[in-house]
DNA sequence: ATATACTTTAGAATCATTATAAACTGGTAT
DNA sequence: ATACCAGTTTATAATGATTCTAAAGTATAT
């Protein structure tokens, strides 16, 4: 578990300011080897059981948008009636279950790189995401 | 432009009852050899434009559905703050620009099947979606 | 014609997210 | 230290797309 100085350095370098809801964000996000996806939900949630303090719900919200903002974090393109973040912000697809609402990471090796032929003027590629849905068998 | 009595046969057979606002928007919709992206709220507007006459906000999520539910319409998966359906249901990937909100079609020929190379126990997969998020250059 | 199940509709409810504006706090200059 | 100020947090209200409700309307089989 990374020591709240780190991240407080971490924070101050991209011009945030530590203060003590950022620093136990980073705590319940980034205190993990493995990168993990959530909900701003599923976030509050992890908040309540690995902190004993209260953050509002506006506050993790700026939050997150801060973070992604700075890279820290990556927003997911599925249609689905909540956002999900991803800690992984390397370039990596997903899978995703409908019925259970669940992201799965494809890893590079998993997907050859996909190469669109096709340029639109005046446009750039900004990035380019596979998802693929699955179900039950 | 297809007269009504195709499409009242198109409803029948797929058993929803050919009534007037399922036709109309089955015109706005259908009446043309070019497919498009649209929200509801872009619906709306067109029905405005095309036809005299007011469909309910909810008869146009529900007609929408039921359509959806044939296949006659694609759900498109981007994150955005209203859901964008396609009236081309042939596999098929996307360019969006999401300063402008705009979806433009990849064909088939634009993308090299995508295949993937990991599999999870009890799943099979349903759909694999390319999302080519552009920006202005 | 009648019955019945399916549809439409206006308006209310829901729910994730964003806005507001007042209280609070970290960092800096004094 | 102290005071100040811009950046933050917060509770709460507002927003906006979508879904729900339940009453009135309509297509269709008999």
């Amino acid at each position: 578990m990374l020591s709240s100085p780190e991240y407080i350095e971490k924070l101050r370098k991209s011009g945030l300011r530590p203060t003590k809801q950022r620093i136990k964000i980073c705590q319940v996000l980034f205190d993990t080897k493995k990168t993990f996806h959530f909900t701003i939900s599923d976030l509050v949630k992890l908040i309540e059981i690995k902190a004993n303090e209260k953050i509002s719900l506006a506050t993790v919200y700026n939050t997150i948008h801060a973070f992604e903002k700075k890279g820290y974090l990556k927003e997911i393109s599925i249609n689905s009636s909540q956002t999900y973040f991803d800690t992984n912000t390397t370039n990596h697809h997903h899978f995703f279950d409908e019925k259970q609402k669940e992201l799965i990471d494809l890893e590079d090796a998993d997907v050859d790189p996909v190469k669109i032929k096709k340029t639109i003027p005046g446009k750039k590629i900004k990035s380019v995401e596979v998802l693929v849905k699955i179900d039950s068998e």
